[in-house]
DNA sequence: CTGTTAGCGCATTCAT
DNA sequence: ATGAATGCGCTAACAG
């Protein structure tokens, strides 16, 4: 690795001291730097290709300018959007956006223990199936003086603040009409840990939602409905085609992502069935594309693409606040959409 | 921002040295400190909730133990796939990845200034559409000691490993298979900027082989039948579809991704046109989804979903080597894969 | 076995 | 207007 050059040489070329250098670099002392001593550093700068090494000036200046964004899983949709919004957000005000993807339970302590480094200025963590931050590392961070935004529905603030969605009553309301039209096999699309780990399980709330629902009108929940992993587009065709095999086919298919029930649509009209007659299709979250399926998807979640400028607004707020700032929590408007597949 | 505790806190806490912390905490010298004060740095270490400043750290190693992936868009498929398998790669040996987003000229600068800046210890560089960085400053990276891999067709590889991709021919061979069977009117769905812009345009290999061939089977292109900005899955479809109204129809659709050519799929069946007598499609691109349309869709791409395994071995070899390795250059198998859809 | 110490590269205060 | 000196928090050589 060959040895870059540090401000020193560029003050040894520029024939000044590195304090002129780091004044010239930052454009700090703006006037009272005469121009031909800041052009000379300018072009000594440039001849040795330099710039400041940056884990020396977050050492200094004690931040980093990064935010981090912690994920799950790469791919899914609406994390995208997130991404795209906070990244549009951070570079705004000069900031990076740097993002964990926690696959597991052990790369979640990773992450935490990343985000205790200082790795980043401040955090998002994102909504997700797989792993379970325990409340008190959260905690533990935000103490720390970490700003930090929690997208979850069951974690209390504690310094930190926190992103809801009302996804059950929302899936709720959408099994309810589902059900309320007089069917009663409906099969239900879900995450891989939603459907198979036990503790996630009693903690999903689309998963939550379908049983309760399934309870509240008297229907007995046949598990042979209900198919694991089928969050994505070739796993929820898959799994969706099977189901309208059987002789027993399900009225309604409730996924708990748009992509698995945009997915569910093809492989009913694949398998010649009418939709919504010969089966309903709902799925959770919105997607543009839901706009272009035949017939439209109805689904239970925002009422227009989600859009994370609120979220960016309450990162951001934190990380340039000069004191600590009360923790706040807010509420993104979710609700059954009927549109064309119910 | 409260003031975390460091390592001089731990050790005065643990009543031992700062180097012995170190040691401790980084599990060096591991025979040589014994058990109990071990216990008592690793005990005053929780207590205190420490760990070492990433940054403190990078500056002191002379390594950040990140890599960085850069890349134009978020939410492109096989972009996420690198992601992934980067994000594997760079997991198995203790690294991080961070991924910078790209989505104009003026942050490709930034993008720049930042792999300078040694944000990273080492870099690939995604395919892109959108910028193009300019080979200058990609060997000046390099010559500075960055790893880097450049997954590019036209760069030269200056102190860089440089990946490619045959796309031109393949899509050649695709375009030729199509107008062989005496169609004439040949859609195109391209990105952004490769229609609209003229310099981009002229690189783009996927409209670049398309024109070419249009122009060996003695057809006028007919701009009207070339859409820009129809690369993702809503526009492809919208686009599909207004081409397909048409009393001119064209008899083929060739899409510069797969998921507008998934969407032309659609856009076709819904507009109860058989394909591919009546319409043929060919994408870009090998997703998993390419096996589940109906009827299968034809691509120009790698054989199999793309894994970029041996882009993150380019990568990490570099990283790991102690002196600098010759540069090298892969070539990933790109050809005309007839599916159903033509 | 453990402590002392010298930087890593930079920003900044205080002199001049 | 500019330079010298200090220290951000950590690691690693070197002492002892």
């Amino acid at each position: 690795m060959a040895r870059r050059w540090t401000s020193q040489d560029v003050a040894a070329l520029a024939g000044v001291s590195v304090a002129t250098v780091s004044y010239v670099m930052n454009g700090r002392m703006i006037d009272r730097i005469p121009a031909p001593t800041r052009e000379k550093v300018l072009s000594a700068a440039r001849q040795l290709d330099y710039s400041p090494n940056r884990a020396a000036q977050s050492l200094r200046r004690q931040k980093t300018e990064q935010i981090c964004l912690v994920v799950d899983s790469i791919g899914v949709p609406v994390i995208d959007q997130l991404a795209r919004d906070l990244h549009a957000a951070a570079d705004d005000i000069g900031y990076g956006l740097i993002t964990i993807v926690v696959g597991s339970d052990e790369r979640g302590e990773k992450a935490t223990r990343l985000l205790h480094q200082r790795i980043a200025d401040g955090a998002v963590i994102a909504p997700s199936n797989v792993f379970r931050f325990r409340e008190e590392s959260l905690g533990d961070l935000a103490r720390g003086g970490l700003p930090l935004v929690v997208m979850n529905n069951t974690v209390r603030p504690a310094g930190f603040d926190v992103v809801r969605a009302p996804e059950r009553e929302a899936c709720g309301e959408a099994m309810d009409h589902l059900l309320s039209s007089g069917r009663r096999r409906v099969a239900f699309l879900g995450h891989h840990e939603e459907v198979t780990n036990p503790t996630t399980r009693a903690e999903s709330a689309r998963m939550g939602a379908y049983l309760w629902a399934l309870a509240r009108h008297g229907i007995d929940a046949d598990e042979s409905l209900i198919v694991e992993g089928a969050d994505e587009r070739v796993a929820g065709y898959r799994a969706a085609t099977e189901l309208l095999q059987r002789p027993d086919r399900p009225e309604a298919i409730f996924a708990a992502s748009a992509r698995s029930a945009i997915s569910a649509i093809w492989a009913a009209r694949d398998a010649g069935l009418a939709i919504p007659d010969d089966v309903a299709v709902v799925g959770c979250g919105n997607l543009p594309e839901t706009e272009i399926t035949r017939p439209r998807l109805s689904t239970v979640g925002p009422p227009t693409t989600e859009d994370f400028t609120e979220v960016s607004r309450l990162l951001f707020d934190r990380l340039l606040a000069k004191e600590r700032l009360p923790e706040r929590e807010i509420t993104n408007p979710w609700a059954f959409v009927p549109r064309g597949s119910t």
